[in-house]
DNA sequence: GTCTATATCAAGATAGAC
DNA sequence: GTCTATCTTGATATAGAC
């Protein structure tokens, strides 16, 4: 039965993301997601052949619910690339913790299976496409969108420290150019 | 004779460097190092006790260089914050490859001994703590620095695909606003 | 003192029992 | 379908050659 698979697929998946949040990122091991699941290594390979499947499958998912929580926020509106990185930044802004989150699956998956980052990838270039332009509004939002990445990488990868201000300072600013561009100046 | 250890130990970096650019990061072991140093792996662990130790004096010596590039090109002049924020961007901006081989050290710390990034954090607050300052000029100069570093890390770690052109765009970008700001607008 | 050779351990992959 | 047992590889530590 497809359907039972996909339910076992789950529950694994919440396991998987369990120990990444927990470990981030650095100690993810299949005898961990087994034991976090409740199954063997052996029934944790049946789901999943290879540790890069369940990492992609991990990163798939966790891209996916981010990617909701913009469209969410979009609502179904007219959705220019500007309303696009607008509602990104938004995103970054509010929900402190997606952020954080998402880095601790970018480290995994960097740490554990580089090859799979295939979700992200298609992500950012969705957000990067539609900026090529030899307008200068669409330079300063993908100006500001790759600020607002930057600060991200840095401080969810360990780069560096950033306190909550400074962060709060550069993604405030962020938004405000690009809302500003939005509103037609 | 502790001179002809530190030869030893620079023989030992320069392998470690080569494994490091030739595999990106990904597959750096102890024997590919000891294999391309020329000695076998306890000589190696003789010299460098742990790989952590070793992973931390090669991302020192080449956050050290690549400070070196960024102070020559400041020539010795008034180096107030924003002088050293377009000196770090002008060198990423003209030392293309410098760039991306840093990534690859990155990408190495951040697999293998992610606790041993502290001359990268160091070398990151350095350019971001004098930038803390209500100043809106300080405000530009930080968001350029910023989008040069999500550029920067969105393609040296793989997370997207940026060709020659865009990346280019950006950098000229941002190093035109902190010349400008530098310059008194 | 410096290095070689080896043992020990952990993690991923695989084969086959049930 | 799930688990047990085993193989391989990489990292560390150590015993001993020179």
């Amino acid at each position: 039965m497809t359907r039972k698979k996909e339910i076992d697929r789950d529950r694994i998946l919440d396991a998987a993301e369990a120990v990444i949040l927990e470990s981030g990122g650095q100690r993810f091991t299949l005898d961990a997601v087994a034991e976090r699941a409740g199954i063997s290594k052996g029934g944790l390979v049946y789901s999943f052949a290879t540790k890069d499947q369940l990492v992609y499958a991990a990163l798939e998912r966790e891209v996916a619910r981010f990617q909701e929580a913009v469209d969410r926020r979009l609502g179904g509106g007219p959705t220019g690339p500007v309303e696009l990185v607008l509602a990104h930044i938004e995103e970054a802004l509010e929900e402190d913790d997606a952020a954080t989150q998402m880095a601790a699956f970018l480290i995994t998956a960097l740490v554990h299976a580089p090859e799979m980052l295939e979700p992200v990838r298609r992500y950012y270039r969705a957000l990067l496409d539609p900026l090529q332009s030899e307008r200068d509004e669409l330079h300063e939002v993908r100006h500001a969108l790759l600020a607002v990445e930057g600060i991200f990488l840095l401080r969810g990868l360990g780069f560096v420290e950033v306190s909550a201000d400074e962060l709060k300072s550069v993604l405030l600013h962020a938004r405000d150019i690009v809302a500003g561009v939005l509103a037609g100046r």
